[in-house]
DNA sequence: ATGGCTAATATGTATATACATATTGCCGCG
DNA sequence: CGCGGCAATATGTATATACATATTAGCCAT
């Protein structure tokens, strides 16, 4: 155990005990490294990650406040599907439904401002049954390689993956009733719920692709864990 | 800009412009410091929050390197209800349904280990219609407070917000079809998909709270983002 | 070859120090 | 009494330094 481990520790029992409860204003850095017998810096490292974990405020001149939680924060990993489907002990399939080059035509959320599209269908199967279908556009202005790829062999999640570096993603889920293309391609019935991810990435700025990802309901769930300590 | 960040962002754009593909290991600390003229310090500072995002893999003395991405991390944030509701600029209801005491028989799931246990089921509305049915199970061997809670004025979603802070939350996220409870109380057909939030929180590993929140889903999304730069 | 030991090395932790800067709260002026 | 400005203060950034430690690579003996 680290010393700034040993602190964040121990501040968090504080809290967590309302000896410091939610609002109070705790004793400032210097103090703090004064009553523990550490450095300022290892101090800061302790405060740092209480911060980052939503437990505590810091404003300059107004000191380090408990916080008054607002919100559950957690960190949401999605994984490339193949893998998902490993993890599970199923066996990967993958089948490339229609692909196809267009305009704004294509972008019905107008999201890409006119640029050059291509469009891909695609589904991916877990031991030979849909899992996820996944319904992409690609930037072609700002991925140009996209136009080549062969998204019969790779699917552009994979692809994506391998080869685009991004630098923002925006997630949204939901739960939805199915669309068409879902009615025909995940065999799920009308009255069956899917969980659809959609997800937009950016690289400085620019729009990458969006993606809505489509699962039978069922089938699939998303895990976050936050907290360790 | 702070010299940290200016280093993060021009990091960032190495890797995105593949100057340093995937796997590549980058040039040590001492390096990095002597080539943008900083002290290590400020080096490592820009490469952990690198490391944070998922971008870079560090070990001891072998170095670090570009990540091969495997999965999309972004933070995902639950909030009060009725700070969603409200939000969204609707007014609020909150109405409880049951709420009773029991052992282990109310714990389905046989999370709590036979504690005693408190169970309650509650509504929130948003304008009036019903937003979100919150069904949940309270241990109170670790919050003995919550005997005396009164569930008609409060919701456990806010008391517990207010009074019990946490230090582990397991979060689980997925589509289903209604249950029983959220046929009657959430006023959805059987043919409606609901969006089912189920939560659990534990405070220095003794479980707290488990909760199963559902939403009628068409009303219902998340939204995470990350990467700002 | 092979297996284990050792030394080199890059990252990890901790400290001390200096200065920057956002905010607060107080003081004095009008 | 109100308001503008100034000084005090707590956090934020940056640097230099020392030592700890995981892991690798290479060497040597078997």
């Amino acid at each position: 155990m680290h010393r700034y481990q040993a602190i964040r520790a121990e501040l968090l029992r504080r809290i967590n005990n309302q000896t410091w409860p939610a609002g109070h204003v705790i004793p400032h850095e210097e103090e703090l490294a004064t009553s523990f017998g550490v450095a300022r810096g290892t101090i800061r490292r302790a405060l740092g990650s209480l911060v980052d974990a939503g437990l505590l405020e810091r404003k300059r001149r107004a000191g380090t406040r408990v916080a008054r939680p607002t919100a559950h924060a957690s960190t949401l990993r999605i994984a490339v599907v193949r893998h998902e489907v490993e993890a599970r002990g199923g066996s990967y399939g993958y089948r490339l439904i229609e692909s196809r080059e267009g305009g704004g035509e294509l972008d019905a959320g107008g999201r890409f401002g006119g640029a050059a599209l291509r469009r891909v269908l695609c589904l991916h199967c877990c031991d030979g049954s849909p899992f996820q279908l996944e319904d992409r556009l690609l930037n072609l202005a700002a991925i140009p390689a996209a136009r080549e790829a062969n998204f019969a062999a790779i699917s552009p999640n994979e692809w994506l993956v391998a080869e685009q570096p991004y630098s923002a993603v925006r997630t949204v889920l939901r739960a939805a009733a199915p669309s068409a293309d879902d009615l025909v391609h995940l065999a799920v019935g009308a009255s069956q719920p899917v969980f659809v991810i959609e997800r937009q990435t950016r690289l400085l700025g620019e729009p990458l692709t969006w993606a809505r990802l489509s699962h039978p309901g069922a089938a699939f769930e998303i895990v976050t864990e936050a907290g360790g300590y």
